[in-house]
DNA sequence: GAGCGTTTGCAACAATTGATTCTATAGAAT
DNA sequence: ATTCTATAGAATCAATTGTTGCAAACGCTC
């Protein structure tokens, strides 16, 4: 009955494994039962096990400090994280040394790295299977509308300038919905059927923003939402909603998430619509070249035809 | 093989997704933690993820009562249960996996999960130990700064511009440096030193952008650079370069690393100022909530002291 | 069989868990 | 204004948690 192939992670059963020998029988009993059911280490409590185990209680924590743990907590907390669902940290998880490492040396330096850390974790969740699917529910909104409007405040006012500004590299009926004097929401007032508002917006939720998302819903037009919760104000409104989480170990929220999840869906329309968007950029490039935009060592320089 | 790996157990994120907007302020908090982080309810106990979601514990033995369960504990087993794995389910590589399904699926798909894939990783390098000593080094000098300038054009102007924002949340020097009718760079009239210049820009460098980090350099400023290469004509004029890999499998630059880089940024300095930096927050948010700028279900009240 | 260390389990412990009860408060209805 | 109902939070409770101290039982050597 033992099933060692789906095993917890392989570093601690096989700990487990190699010191099984030279184990007492009583914690040799305790053991087995661990190795057969470890999920039950992270779900059950301690006397719980001991019961199923067939010990007495106290047998599970001498086994825990027999492995070489301290608590018997720390012992669970380490299968508890091999059991939680792929929160693709794990993929980055060579670089929790590099956390110590760092923790050790300066607090700022560990804050810094773990904040990373989160948005690097956040970012490849976002992009999951469940993820891009709504991503690319999204993109098939946006490249069919007519008009696109592009909806951020505050905080996330940055996310929709950009998407609207990458949005604007290759197509030109995309307009940000930002103007001097609040009068931003204007350009909407020929919207309806057939158009698209993207809004971004997490909390805490702008009352504009969801009353604005709310009107264009009204209007008829469809709603592409980037926010932190299925439950969010806007995401009810949403045909579409793209949810990134934005929790930090720092003051703020982070709203690098968002952003991400907006140059990924501008990304995937720009790749739906190939070759035009592609002479589209070019055209661009050469416009902006005329007004020598951009920066080349010699200020002036064609661009080598390569 | 059914895919359990992702997405937490549906029949019940969606009876709460279902039946949040009936449910009063403090149940929906504590439903939106549940939703958000499904795990933590098979692994933490109850009282800790009260505290963690901000809501004293007798919520959360509300929500399971609200929900239908007898108990917290029925609704904690029933999590429990989906968290568990398969017995039989041989162990592989997450990510690899979903990549090779999604391929299958649509190149869409694989291609924002590559996006996606290659943000996170760009996130994560720079935010290794030499970018945070990069990192830690800019909120040094920023930290100092008599005033903040922040200078980013076209693609890197919304990570100018949140930076901007968030700083501007708990301190008051900060200065964007973006003027309609191009009179933004007035601003810096009266710069010298003593005054920093957060200037962010990636390839291709705008010129604008260059030449004033240039002319801001020689008034004696000090510059921080967030860019893409050690060689870039902004990194040679700064005193710390933070630097952000900016390729992706798609059409255009990622931003995303260099907006995430901002925000650890901003983020450090914060927590570097402690104590006023978050009566600076608080006070802002007062501030707004005396104008409604936030969404609220209903009048806002009071957190819980946990 | 006496002596030794190891292994084992019981009982008791403080800490923490989830639930209950009760009071205060906020909004809505009158 | 006032009452009424729904909602929130504090204090409290019994139950359970993981741990510890101690003594009995075991296996081994001499």
């Amino acid at each position: 009955m033992p099933d060692l192939t789906s095993a917890a992670d392989p570093s601690l059963s096989d700990r487990i494994a190699q010191a099984f020998p030279s184990l007492p029988p009583q914690l040799q009993a305790a053991a087995r039962f661990v190795l057969d059911h470890p999920d039950d280490v992270a779900l059950l409590s301690m006397r719980e096990q001991a019961r199923r185990a067939g010990v007495p209680p106290v047998t599970m924590t001498r086994l825990a400090r027999q492995l070489g743990f301290a608590d018997y907590a720390s012992f669970r907390d380490l299968q508890a994280t091999a059991l939680r669902r792929p929160s693709h940290t794990a993929e980055f998880s060579h670089r929790a040394g590099q956390l110590q490492r760092q923790k050790a040396q300066s607090s700022d330096g560990a804050l810094a790295a773990q904040i990373g850390w989160a948005m690097a974790d956040h970012i490849a969740g976002s992009h999951d299977e469940a993820g891009t699917a709504e991503l690319i529910a999204a993109a098939t909104l946006i490249e069919k509308a007519r008009k696109v409007y592009f909806l951020g405040l505050r905080s996330c006012h940055a996310v929709a300038f950009h998407a609207q500004y990458v949005h604007g590299l290759f197509r030109d009926n995309g307009v940000l919905l930002d103007g001097a004097g609040d009068t931003g929401f204007d350009a909407l007032r020929h919207a309806g059927t057939g158009d698209v508002l993207v809004v971004i917006s997490v909390e805490p939720y702008t009352t504009a923003a969801v009353e604005r998302a709310a009107y264009a819903a009204r209007l008829g037009m469809a709603v592409v939402a980037i926010t932190d919760s299925r439950v969010s104000p806007v995401a009810a409104l949403a045909q579409a909603s793209i949810l990134v989480p934005t929790d930090t170990p720092s003051f703020f929220h982070a709203i690098t998430p968002a952003f991400a999840a907006a140059e990924t869906l501008i990304a995937l329309i720009a790749a739906r619509s190939g070759e035009q968007a592609l002479n589209a950029i070019r055209n661009a490039e050469h416009q902006l070249d005329a007004f020598s935009t951009y920066w080349s060592r010699r200020p002036q320089r064609r661009k080598p035809k390569s």
